[in-house]
This record gives structure tokens, sequence and C-alpha cells, in this order.
DNA sequence: AATGAATGAGTTTTCATTCAT
DNA sequence: TATGAATGAAAACTCATTCAT
């Protein structure tokens, strides 16, 4: 009654992860279906017995790295008791992430491209947003708690909005440049310059200044 | 000295920025050269007189990118004796041509990927260094002069570096999420948090804000 | 003896019937083996089991095809004892049918094609071929029988022949064209005034209209 | 200023041509780009060059073929006085055409095929109803001019609609059945057969049979 | 010098068929 | 026996590039 056994969630996932690679490191359009059937070690015809079109490939490939990078960023934050602390170690996290594996975070440049050239593409406009959202939430919810418990000002509650989003941007122009010239300048460095500015601009107390 | 080679060199521009914008828009390798000749009004062939070959006319596209950005950023600079002031200036010049030509930021946008893909495409990495490059020395210069005119603490001088690099980063996250999500956040309030948690941590005197 | 057999013809039937759909709707080459299976209710591999291949399938159903049009025409022409009025009844019902599966035509359409195709393709020549021969039979034998009853002219006995070629030919035509525009002429009244023709040229009597 | 000199529309006739025959003979679904491309002596990608899809070629294709029955059609008619013999020449010269390039036929029947699976295709079927449309007017045409020259009974003026939709639907039963079977029927004896009877029917005159 | 005609390699996608379970 | 997984050949179509005029 049941032909040959294949965990078809399972297949797709794999070569889902191939063709991120392919994403990642020559973007969509230059990435071909044979090439990456070729990488992930099946013909071409089966890529369409797991995705209907190279659209839903990238969909899904898309919606994998979205998983995997919101599954690291929880990880990164659990366990941390003081918020301050967990703040440089969820930046450091990020930048080991990046050193670690700098291609990965080309699929990021393929999708804002991808953006830029359809402006209505709303399901990966979705996606990209919502994970922004989420490292922004994050990012909001360490500095409330800081000043929850009186480790930031209490000017801090109504910055934290707009902290977020300028770590964010901090961030992807720092792994944008790393990818563009790895050699160039200490990521880890650069990190910490930040971070320590923000705290001064944040922390109580006059001159105190976080190492 | 004939004159063609004039009328040569203008037509090449000419083609060089209608080319730069539909990388802009779709990145190179989904840019094809005969929609970028029809949009140029010339023959397909006539592409090849100019140029001989896709690649060539990338690079030569991306040299008068980065002409046209320098020449830009060095006018931005250009009148403004304080150096704190021509700094939040530089900053918000920059935003508005990120507001009012999001596309020409698309270029930036493929330039990062195609150096992504091939890594060792010295040509095309050097002149994104050299760009970077020029800009994070405007804004060395710019902390430096701050510094001896005594608007900048002392200690600014040692971080100048470092501050050039965190700003550029800063500024190129920036417009990639205005790329992505254009509504999403107020780009200049942006600007000025960054600015004032910098100037905040650089400027002597206990307790003083520039504003 | 196996019941087995009873069941592997029945399901090829079955499959048959089906796959006719299919041929009417799409013709041979725009039907694909899965979508049949699909419709079906059967797997892809399990057509297979059934039939050797498409060009088996098509043999197949074409038979099916056959023996169902020769049935519904036997069974129309019994009973009815007058060979005029079983014949105005013949062409009556074969224009109901026309009209009640419009679609079952498109199987003539897409065999007619094929045997244009490859002029050489015995196998479905002869099916077709013994088809129309049936049906011609059956038209020649109720005018002979007409004449032998004295309701058609003795010189009809010669042009028998002649007289039911072009009946089938008249008819085929018909449904060609109510197939391509359904709404723009009336098959009856068209197959009333084709009989009507006909009877006038070969009924006895000056001026006799038969109606 | 100008380039290589080519008569675009008479190559895409050249093409159009080629492919005209290659639809007669295995129809529109399994004829293929490449092989048209092929038989006409030019490379794949000149087809686009000429036609932007499968579908331009094959609507090119059959208005070409439209205006040459036409063509044909208004010659066949052109300079016979009588009414009647130029009715009995039109059929004629229609089934010598039949006879002579019986490929040419099989077009009608992809088009046909075409009209049963896509029902909403108006192109093609506004093509083919015009083309019916002018030789049923035609016919009219030949009828009305019968009955007004008192060659035919002026009861023939009502009917002459129908009577053209009757012998349409004949003359293309006919060559659908020379198609299928080419030896098995005399198509003039049978055309003769079919007028005979017509004419019998709207002469005026008891008993007159015209030959 | 300028151009468009020509093209084959390469892209996405479909499909008849085979095969392991 | 029944099935769906796997696949390569082939289809429609695109595009950088060459070449004749």
């Amino acid at each position: 009654m049941s032909p040959k056994i294949v965990d078809r969630n399972e297949k797709r996932k794999q070569i889902g992860f191939v063709a991120l690679k392919h994403f990642a490191k020559y973007g969509f359009s230059a990435s071909s279906m044979s090439r990456i059937a070729n990488a992930a070690g099946v013909g071409k015809g089966t890529m369409y017995e797991y995705f209907s079109s190279k659209e839903e490939l990238i969909n899904f490939s898309l919606t994998l790295y979205v998983e995997q990078i919101e599954q690291k960023v929880a990880s990164l934050i659990a366990g941390i008791p003081n918020p301050k602390t967990r703040l440089r170690n969820y930046l450091h996290e990020v930048i080991q992430a990046i050193k670690n594996d700098p291609y990965t975070m080309g699929v990021l440049l393929a999708v804002f491209k991808k953006l830029v050239s359809d402006s209505q593409d709303t399901e990966h406009t979705a996606l990209l947003r919502g994970m922004f959202q989420s490292a922004r939430t994050a990012i909001y919810n360490m500095i409330i708690e800081g000043v929850d418990k009186g480790i930031f000002r209490p000017e801090a509650r109504q910055s934290a909005q707009s902290i977020a989003f300028n770590m964010i941007a901090f961030i992807d122009g720092l792994w944008l440049h790393a990818l563009a010239d790895p050699r160039a300048f200490d990521l880890t460095a650069q990190a910490n310059d930040y971070l320590d500015r923000l705290f001064y601009s944040i922390t109580p107390g006059p001159k105190q200044i976080d190492n």
C-alpha cells in the first residue's frame, strides 16, 4: 500500500537549506533551480515534487531562515538576569553569528533587494518585518526591564522604542560592512563602542561609565 | 584630441546612468542589456560599441555612482564652520538623499550582493572600500576638528576612527531599513537620537546636552 | 479464472472512461497521465499496472469509446418498424447525444487529429473506419429496407451506399460546427432540412413531401 | 544607420507558413517551437524575435490561413455568371483543394480542438466564425441570385440561410472523412450527389433534374 | 558609427516512465 | 498489488553577444 517512505517535510527542509546557501551567495535571480538540485543531490525534476515553483522554494527557504534566526535570538537572551549584561551578550552573540557564518547574512541582502524590486511583494515584506519586529521587541523589553530594575534611567522608558530601532539599524549596517570588507574593522570593538555610548546616555548617576 | 572622444565619454555616461537606474531597481543579474539599451534610446548593438560586455557596463556605472556620491558628500560639508553642526547637517543631508531617491540606494544593495558572490572581485571591492573610506575620513576629520576647537572632549581623538566606522555602519543600516519598510520609522528622529547620544558622550562638561 | 481478472478489466474500464473525458477535453498530447490518475483516484504508478504506456491507454480508451457509440446506435434503431421514421429518429437521437454531451464528441476530434499526424497508425485507423462503417451500414440497411417496402423509390437502391456516406459526412460536419459555435445554429432544424431534401429526392410520387 | 535589412513581415509570413504545416500535421500542443524553427531554417531564439510567444505564432498562422482560404474562395466564385454552375464549381474547387493539400485541412482540426479545450478562447473563435461566416455568405448570395434569376424556386429564398449552413457542415464533414480515410470514398461523386439533391429540391418545374 | 537580426547556451517547468517499498 | 518518489528529456522562453549592413 505504501510506497517509498520519505519524510517530505524533512526533505523540503533539506533542500530549503541548500537553496538558502545559494540564495545567500548568489541572490535569488542568479541562483538556478538545477544548480540547487545538483547541490542538494537530487534531480532537477525532484525539485518540483517538493516545491511547485522557484518562488515557492524562495518563500519556504526564507521561512526556514527566519525561524532559525528567531530561535537563535530567543536562546541568546534566555537565562541572563541582568538586562544590561543580557543586552551586551545579545549583541556579541549576533556578532559571533555574523563572524561564523557571514554567507547566511547574504540572504538578508537578497531579501532586501527583492523588496526593492517588487515593492508590493507582501509575503516577503511581512516575513522580514516580522523578523525585525521580534528583534526590536526583544531589545525594547530589555530596556524596559532595566528601567524597572533601576539599572537604566527612567527617561529611557520613553526612548526605549527608538533605541531598539536604532540598535537594529546599527547591527544591520555592521554586518553589511562586514560582508563587504571582512578585515576592515573589529566588529566586537564596534559593538562595544556603540553599547558604551548607549549605556553612558541611559545609566543613572553623573559620569558613570559602564564597562 | 578629436571631438569624438568627448562625445564618446558623454554617451558612455548617459548609458551608464540609465544602467544605474536599472541596477538599482532590479539588481545586476536581473537587468538585461536590451532593456537598458531600450531605456537609453540606443540600439542593442550600440551597447557593445561603448562597453565590451555587461560586466564592463556594471563597472563603469559603479564608478559613475561613486563619483556622484563623493561629490555630493563633499558639497554637503563645504562651508559650515562648526564641525558639530556640520556633522549633524551631513547626516541630515544624507537622510534627505535617501528619502528623495530611495532607488539609488538600491545600487549599493546590488553592489553589496555582488561582493558576497564573487569574494575575490577586487575591482568592485576597491571601489566600495574607497567610497566608504572617503566617507569615514570626512567624519573622522570633523571629529578631530571638533576636538581641536574644544567642541569635543580630548578623549574623542582616540575614538575618532571608531566613531567614524560606527556612524557609517549606522547610516547604512538606516537606509537598508528605510528601503525595506519606508513607513515604519522616522529617519530624521533616528538620526537625531543617534547624534544626541554620540555628542552626549563626547561633549565636555558634566551633563551638557547638545541640541 | 480467478476473480482478479474481472476486477482488472473493470478497473481498466474505469480508468479508460476517465481518460476518455480528458482526451475529449484536452486532446491526447495535452492530457497527462498523472492528471488522469488523479481524476481516476489512483496512484500514478498504478496507471502503469493497468496500461503499459500512455499509447496503450489511448488505444484502450478508444476501443471503449467505439463500443459505447456502437451500442447506442444499435439501441436507437431497434424497435421502430418504418425505416423512414427510423432514419429520422436515428438522426435526431444522434443530435440529442451531441447536444447533451458535446465533450464526448471531442474525442472524435482528437482521433481525427491523431490520424492526420501518424498516417500509418493502422490500429486507430481500423478502429475509426470500423465505427464509421457500422454507422454507414445501419443507414444503408434502412434505405434498402425502405426501397423493399416501397417507401423509397427503386432508384434509391443504387444510391444507398452514396446516401449513407453523404449522411455520415453531414452529421460529422454538424457536430463539428456545433462544437465550435454552439449557439450559431439550430441542429434539429438543420437535420430536418437535410432529411427533407433527402426524402424529397427518394420518395416516390410527384411532389410528395415527407414530414 | 540601418542594419541588416530584413523584411520583417515577409519573414513572419515565411515562418508562419512553416508553422502552419506543423500545426496541420501535429496540432498546436504537439508542435514545438524548436522543431518549427528548425524546419524554417532559423535558430530557436529567432522565433521569439518575430513572435513574442507560441500563442502569438499560432494566432498569426491562423490569420494567414484564413486569409489564404478566403482569397481562394473569392477567386473561385469570380467570373462565373450562372449561380448554379458557380455553386457546383465552388464545391468542386474546394474538393480539389482538399485533395491536393489534405494536410492544410488539418489546421482546421487543430483549431476546432483548441476551441473545445478553451471554451472562452475568443480570439480563435472569432477567427473561425468569421471564416465560416464569409463562406456561408458566399453560398447564401449564390442562392439568392439564383432565385432572382428564376433559376431557383422562390421558396428557396427563405431556406437560403439554412441551405448555406447545411452545405458548410456537409463540406466540413467531407474533408474530415477524407482526412481520416482518403481512399474510402469518391469526394467528387459525394459532392455531386449532395448538389443534385439540393438542386432537385429547389429547382422549379416538376421532376426537373439538374446535371 | 549605429543598429537590429540572429543565435545557442541556459532558465524555469512539465511529464512519461521507472523503481523501491 | 498499489503507490508515490525520483528523474531526465524536452518544452517555452530569455539573454549576452556577434555580425552584416
